[in-house]
DNA sequence: CGCGTGCTTGATGATGCTCAATACCTGTGG
DNA sequence: CCACAGGTATTGAGCATCATCAAGCACGCG
């Protein structure tokens, strides 16, 4: 048994979608690959998304030259994405929360290129590429979907590349804590009060800094009132004053 | 009239696709849209993309905040994206060349995020989006092609975040200058000789770095005897130590 | 309790940004 | 034809930021 404080944070296994359920059911419905579509279409796309897989913490749901054999939609949990260069170099790439899909990135060569790792027991929706090839009905819907996923993607890697080329350490790490409150308040959760899944490693290879200089920046937004850290735990304080930080006032 | 010495280098007219042609008759077939498809599938793809529209230098194809009207491929010319924050801080994030696609980031609201600037007198072809939305039989090999497409930038991207995250400044020059000369390459130019089509600055703020350090690592490649610089014409003399340098031979 | 992993904090130095001056290329107008 | 202006590129000097190396600390797990 484990004894998290859960009474304030989100948890691991909030929200807790209902196990072998459609689309239909599912809570993440709105956020997830069937946004926007109405409520008849729903079936089409659940019938793809027939399996459901567990993935335990600090294992690959892939890895980067494996065939690409299905894609996947997070339904709990919380994954990241990294790539390899040839020499060995790694760099995480993403962050993957209830209703982000992965694999997309494997559509051009058919194989993965990233590797994706379950930074917590995870589950994922299949969404196997066989009857994904043959769906003429849903194949339209379904594909407008994938689009679609794919292009925010693009966005929030358009997002990373101008925190990486243009941004001071401490703007980084401002923008991506809001970025990350943010796409958890759209999950339902409070905005303020959040759980790092990830490591201070792990960020700073996302956000392109070493781990001292991410733990450096914690330790300086807490002096400043910003913000409070316990560990993985961060208490946003003032966001306003995180967001001029990232306006470049803290130079 | 303009006197620059086009014997050696690729200049802006070629390769030079047949104006009002469709697919089938077009050059850059095999790296554009219908890369890989049959031939009976091209006049299917080629209904879609019936109208080119010219776009002079420095002008801007789409701005972001534009709405959603076409999806391009460029035919001729060289165009660069970028994205701004609020704060009026802008970053290149990608530069695209003949048979790459331009506003699939739009996809995902309908919106474009991103300006597309002309680097030379071009032209692009229109896949105007009413009909794509229609197309039926089509659609479903198009939208597998847009699905490639899209992949192949958020692969990009990742190599990019690679890029700017872990690499010093020389080591993301040559890098970038590989990439390119490869992706030249591929649609029939030499690979050792090239023509910058944008700024160092540009250049710059793609690789997350300053002009003037972008200056400072051409000049050091030179003097390595790596390459050689004039202006904007590059001549890769060593593209073997090139990739050594990316590789961290440099430090 | 003791070990390992992850986090914090400090001191030092290299990398690359800032500011600044000069040179270059192109097109314009005298 | 030449001078000039504007944008572009090169080069230099000084300094801020962040990576590196190193040491200790907190937490979770066996």
């Amino acid at each position: 048994m484990q004894f998290h404080d859960t009474s304030l944070l989100p948890s691991a296994d909030t929200p807790r979608p209902r196990p072998q359920s459609g689309c239909a059911d599912c809570r993440l419905r709105a956020q997830c690959l069937p946004a926007g579509l109405p409520a008849p279409a729903l079936p089409a796309i659940g019938a793809l998304v027939s399996t459901q897989r567990a993935v335990p913490r600090g294992q690959r749901l892939f890895q980067a030259g494996d065939a690409l054999t299905a894609l996947y939609a997070v339904r709990t949990g919380f994954f990241k994405t990294c790539t390899a260069a040839e020499d060995g170099r790694t760099q995480v790439t993403g962050f993957q929360m209830p209703g982000d899909l992965l694999g997309l990135a494997a559509l051009e060569t058919g194989r993965h290129t990233v590797d994706a790792v379950a930074l917590e027991d995870s589950q994922v929706c299949v969404i196997s590429c066989a009857p994904l090839a043959q769906a003429s009905e849903a194949g339209h819907a379904l594909q407008r979907q994938l689009l679609r996923g794919m292009s925010r993607i693009v966005n929030r890697d358009h997002a990373v590349m101008l925190l990486l080329g243009g941004m001071r350490a401490r703007e980084r790490l401002a923008a991506f804590l809001l970025d990350l409150a943010q796409r958890l308040q759209a999950l339902g959760w409070s905005g303020a009060a959040l759980v790092l899944r990830m490591t201070r490693e792990d960020i700073g290879s996302y956000l392109g800094l070493t781990l001292e200089t991410v733990s450096r920046a914690f330790s300086a937004f807490q002096a400043q009132g910003l913000l409070e850290v316990r560990q993985r735990e961060i208490h946003l304080l003032d966001p306003q004053g995180l967001r001029r930080v990232v306006a470049g006032a803290g130079r």
